[in-house]
DNA sequence: AAATTTATTTTGAAAGGTCAAAATATATTC
DNA sequence: GAATATATTTTGACCTTTCAAAATAAATTT
């Protein structure tokens, strides 16, 4: 039986939280947290990821958490990889501005087919990241996830190249855009200061300040040139 | 609320129940004719039918049938418009083939935004129809109808061209498309045969015989050269 | 370690959509 | 017009997904 859309968003949450505590030690995510993240009420989590243990696609500890199982992380893995996909074929070929993509993709990752999904990574020439940089899993299901530094941890100085924002929030993103912020845009860290908890970059000659908090989710590559 | 996908395909099956048999008297369509295009058990479509009244979208009448109501009507005609601009997208942008579009359509049409149709809609500059050579209908819900002949009711020895496919079934779209007979294509009517139950055509300098049920699904239009 | 706070699970109920099968209307045939 | 056939509706049940609120477990504070 194929998984319904809620299912699949299950998984997709499940997977995205374990990726985002950068683990190797395949930790197990606690319920509250799924729950969040799905806006959904806790006892809601705990139903449907019980159904998700019965079918095989997450491993279940009441009282610490869940973790996906191989078939289940794969599942999430194609699940994501719509998603990106979705979002880049949005910007590239429909034209739409890459910070209000995510909920037009949140919606068509579910309807459109693999046949579909693959013809559009083929016209999009195989990429390897989404609008916003996320990485894009392949048609295995495998996510190579690059390490970067952010405005938080970069050389203070040197100019940097924005590759990757890590916040799907309309209010952020049209912040960011509204300042030139967009992954590719090359920014000169100009200074960095804890106690004040800002970042001040320059971006297209104009000074920005930014706090850490927001910093954090900004990462970059440094550049020589 | 916004409706569920569920309650669009009621409503499109309705109404494209209603345009099929080209009533301008606004006839009631009946449970069982409803049920067999929904693939549901008749029971359903009575119970589904009756909460469709009360939100107003359709009039039900026990025992004789349903009717869209205006609201109705035109949510019904934008699910439409919705899944046959997809269709057209999918084959012109995409590079689907014709006769493989329709399942594909059926599923984005409930997840693909206003806006986005709306952006797909300008990018094929304002199509009157989509691959089969059915009709779109606008923005407002308004769908204007063309009165073809069919290769039932054409004059004999003619040219004529190709324009609405009656008809979405895969086998039969395949069995087209693989004597060349897509929509736009010029075709010759030699003969008609009523006892034999036939019609023979020419296309691409090929002859191809088709019984008269098939020939009254291929709407044409005569030329002249 | 007892008390309190926080997180999680359980329980009971609801909404949306569906089916199987029984009950009832309507239409058709003789 | 009674008998039969066909179409429609009703009833009771089920599945999925959800919530509210009570119950319980785990973590934290004192």
């Amino acid at each position: 039986m194929l998984p319904s859309s809620t299912v699949e968003n299950y998984l997709k949450a499940i997977y995205q939280a374990q990726v985002a505590q950068d683990d190797e030690e395949r930790r197990l995510i606690p319920m509250g947290q799924l729950a969040t993240a799905l806006q959904v009420v806790p006892g809601t989590a705990t139903t449907m990821v019980k159904t998700l243990a019965e079918s095989g696609l997450v491993d279940y500890e009441p009282y610490s958490g869940v973790r996906l199982t191989p078939a289940g992380q794969k599942l999430a893995a194609l699940v994501l990889r719509r998603h990106r996909l979705m979002e880049l074929f949005l910007v590239k070929v429909i034209g739409m501005n890459w910070t209000e993509v995510h909920d037009e993709a949140e919606r068509l990752e579910h309807a459109a087919s693999d046949r579909l999904i693959d013809r559009i990574d083929e016209m999009l020439g195989r990429p390897k990241v989404d609008p916003h940089g996320d990485p894009i899993p392949n048609q295995e299901g495998t996510l190579i996830t690059q390490e970067y530094q952010t405005l938080l941890t970069c050389l203070v100085g040197g100019p940097v190249v924005l590759t990757r924002v890590i916040d799907q929030d309309r209010k952020f993103l049209h912040f960011l855009e509204k300042n030139n912020l967009r992954p590719g845009q090359k920014i000169f860290v100009e200074a960095r200061d804890a106690i004040a908890d800002h970042v001040i970059i320059r971006s297209n000659d104009r000074q920005i300040m930014i706090g850490m908090r927001a910093a954090a989710k900004l990462q970059v590559v440094s550049t020589n040139s």
